[in-house]
DNA sequence: TCTAATGATTTCGG
DNA sequence: CCGAAATCATTAGA
């Protein structure tokens, strides 16, 4: 599963946190984090009190309560090894709040050395995987001076896939297979509005869930509709401006003959919409 | 880069 | 909850 809008895991205001550049010193870890293994004793060599799982829990813990700063002081004040090959630095959690550490300081060189080198587990793809889009948006938006619109980011993604170590590779399926298209036209002719026992039926025969069958029927309609408003504006252009002098009684009487619009309309949408295999 | 097609979501009224 | 309308978002193609 991918997690397209990183604005589902970042509320503005953190998004709006500014970096800190405040100097606050970095070893002078007075106190613990307040969690309950708190009970040890403020030692600027954590090996020594915390357990790697302990530590594990102080990230999680600090990450859930969105107080970065304080996890990332608490980051610098561990033992870090260069490669990250420690017992402390392989456990998942606390290199998934290095990484949150690096967006949210804006190093984001580093957030994707750490994305890409380490395997996550599922459990964390999705707000890794926002973190990582959300970096690039960043840069190409400063790149560009403007903010970046649907389109820019689709560029975006498609130049910076997610890497497979926060990735399934499961996609999304934005367009249905032709057959299933195919399937729900047949039942659209026959009836476009199906009973919720008539969409469960469809969706079991086509494998979308009974909601993507509803709005696949809803599109449909609204899109006949739109088609059918359209050509009888078109039919009222045509007429003489007599018919408009007469208003509403003339070449195409509206609201009764609205079903039969659609309906030769949709022949016609029909037709223009076969292509592929 | 612009636009069309299309699936999903939101808003409103009943 | 359902339908209609408007709108958003993603994707492909001109």
């Amino acid at each position: 599963m991918v997690f397209r809008s990183p604005l589902d895991f970042f509320s503005a205001s953190r998004l709006l946190l500014p970096h800190f550049a405040d100097g606050s010193p970095v070893l002078a870890r007075s106190q613990s984090p307040d969690d309950s293994s708190g009970a040890c004793a403020p030692v600027a060599l954590p090996g020594l009190c915390f357990s790697a799982a302990q530590i594990a829990s102080v990230c999680e813990t600090l990450e859930e309560t969105g107080d970065i700063e304080r996890l990332a002081r608490f980051l610098w004040s561990l033992p870090m090894t260069s490669d990250g090959r420690d017992s402390i630095s392989e456990h998942e959690s606390v290199q998934r709040a290095r990484a949150v550490v690096a967006f949210h300081t804006g190093s984001f060189r580093e957030l994707y050395h750490i994305l890409e080198t380490h395997r996550f587990t599922r459990a964390s793809h999705g707000k890794l995987q926002a973190m990582w889009l959300e970096a690039h948006y960043r840069e190409a938006e400063k790149l560009r001076g403007r903010p970046l619109g649907p389109v820019d980011k689709y560029r975006v993604r498609k130049k910076f896939p997610l890497p497979r170590t926060i990735w399934d590779g499961e996609q999304k399926t934005h367009c249905f297979k032709e057959r299933t298209r195919g399937l729900l036209r047949e039942w659209y002719l026959q009836d476009p509005y199906p009973n919720p026992g008539k969409k469960r039926e469809l969706a079991h025969a086509t494998g979308l869930t009974p909601t993507q069958v509803g709005n696949w029927f809803k599109n449909r309609r609204q899109r006949d509709r739109a088609a059918a408003a359209k050509n009888r504006l078109q039919h009222h252009h045509m007429c003489s401006d007599r018919a408009r002098a007469l208003s509403r009684g003339g070449c195409s009487p509206d609201g009764s003959t609205e079903r039969a619009d659609g309906e030769t309309l949709l022949s016609v949408t029909d037709s223009d919409s076969d292509l592929d295999v």
